[in-house]
DNA sequence: ACGTACTTGAGAACGGTTATCATTATCGAC
DNA sequence: GTCGATAATGATAACCGTTCTCAAGTACGT
C-alpha cells in the first residue's frame, strides 16, 4: 500500500531529474511511517537497522529534494540537529513542544496561532513560504 | 554609562563564580548595544575588530552562563548557527522575519501571537520558558 | 542489450561548537 | 599592598552534524 504523500514524494523526485533510485525510495517509504519529526541520522540509522545498505548522503540528498518540493519541512528545535517531517496536503499542520529536562517533542496546533501568523506576514508584505514556532519548557511530568 | 541589563548581567554571572573577567565584560557590553541577535562569530569579529583581544571560547563560555541567566535569548534561524540576542525586562519581546532570498532579518512583534501560544502552552500543562517563532520567506523586497 | 548520464555509498572535507590545558588574572586573607 | 588559592582566559585540538568528492553502480531511452 502507497499513501499518496510517498506517491506525490517518488514522483516530485522523479520529474526532478528523470530518474529514480533506491535510495530515495527507501527514505520516502520509511519518512511516510512517520508522524513526527526525524533527525537524518535517526532515519540512517532506521533503515540500517531493517537491513537497508544505504548512505548517509543518499538521506541527506533525499530529504533536499524534499524539501525544496515542500513535501517535507525542515525542523530546527534548538539542539543544533536539523530534524524532517512529511507535510501531507490537508493533513495536520503542528508545531513542536520541547521538554528540557526529559527531552520529549510533543506536536500541538493551533487555529488562533496560525492565523496570527498568516496576519504578521501579510502585515510585513512577506510572501512567507514556511513557519516554525518552538515552546520550550518543562513538561507536565518533569515540571516538580 | 551602563544599562540596567548590563548591570544585571555582569551582576549574575559573578553570583555564579565569584569573580569576574575581562572577557565576560566586554561581550556584555557588545551585546548591550546590539538590537537583534547576533552569532557567536559576529560577536567575536566585532570585538576582535575594535582592538579587543578575547578568544572564540570565552565568547561561547559568556554566552552560555547568560543564557542560563536567561539574560540572553538563544535564538535559531535555520541556517544552523545559534545566535543570541539581551532578553531586557519589560524590553521588546520580538521574533524573526527572515528572507530566503537575501539573508535578510527582521524583527516583529505580536501581541495577539504571545497571548494564543501561552494559551497553548498552559493547554498543555507546560510551564514553557521559552519560545521562538521564525517566518521564513521572501520580503517585500525579493518577491517579484 | 547498449550507452549515457544520473544516482549511490564511502570517506574526506568543512564549519560551528565544545573540551582541554597551560597561563593569566581576580579576589579574599593577612 | 602582597600572597596564595582558584576561577577565567585564549589557543588549539577534538567533536559532530552536514556537505562535498569521486569512483562504481544502476535506471532509462534507444
Amino acid at each position: 500500500m502507497q499513501s499518496a504523500w510517498s506517491q506525490s514524494a517518488l514522483r516530485g523526485l522523479r520529474a526532478a531529474s528523470g530518474r529514480t533510485g533506491g535510495a530515495r525510495r527507501e527514505v520516502v517509504e520509511y519518512l511516510d511511517n512517520q508522524h513526527c519529526c526525524l533527525s537524518a541520522q535517526e532515519i540512517h540509522e532506521g533503515l540500517r537497522a531493517s537491513g537497508v545498505r544505504i548512505g548517509i548522503a543518499s538521506v541527506y540528498r533525499a530529504l533536499d529534494g524534499l524539501a525544496q518540493l515542500e513535501l517535507v519541512q525542515r525542523v530546527e528545535l534548538g539542539d543544533g540537529v536539523a530534524r524532517f517531517e512529511p507535510v501531507r496536503p490537508g493533513g495536520d499542520h503542528h508545531h513542536h513542544l520541547v521538554c528540557d529536562d526529559c527531552g520529549k517533542v510533543e506536536p500541538f496546533e493551533d487555529a488562533s496561532l496560525e492565523s496570527a501568523i498568516e496576519r504578521v506576514a501579510v502585515g510585513h508584505g512577506y510572501a512567507v513560504a514556511a513557519h516554525e514556532v518552538v515552546l520550550r519548557g518543562a513538561c507536565n511530568d518533569c515540571r516538580s
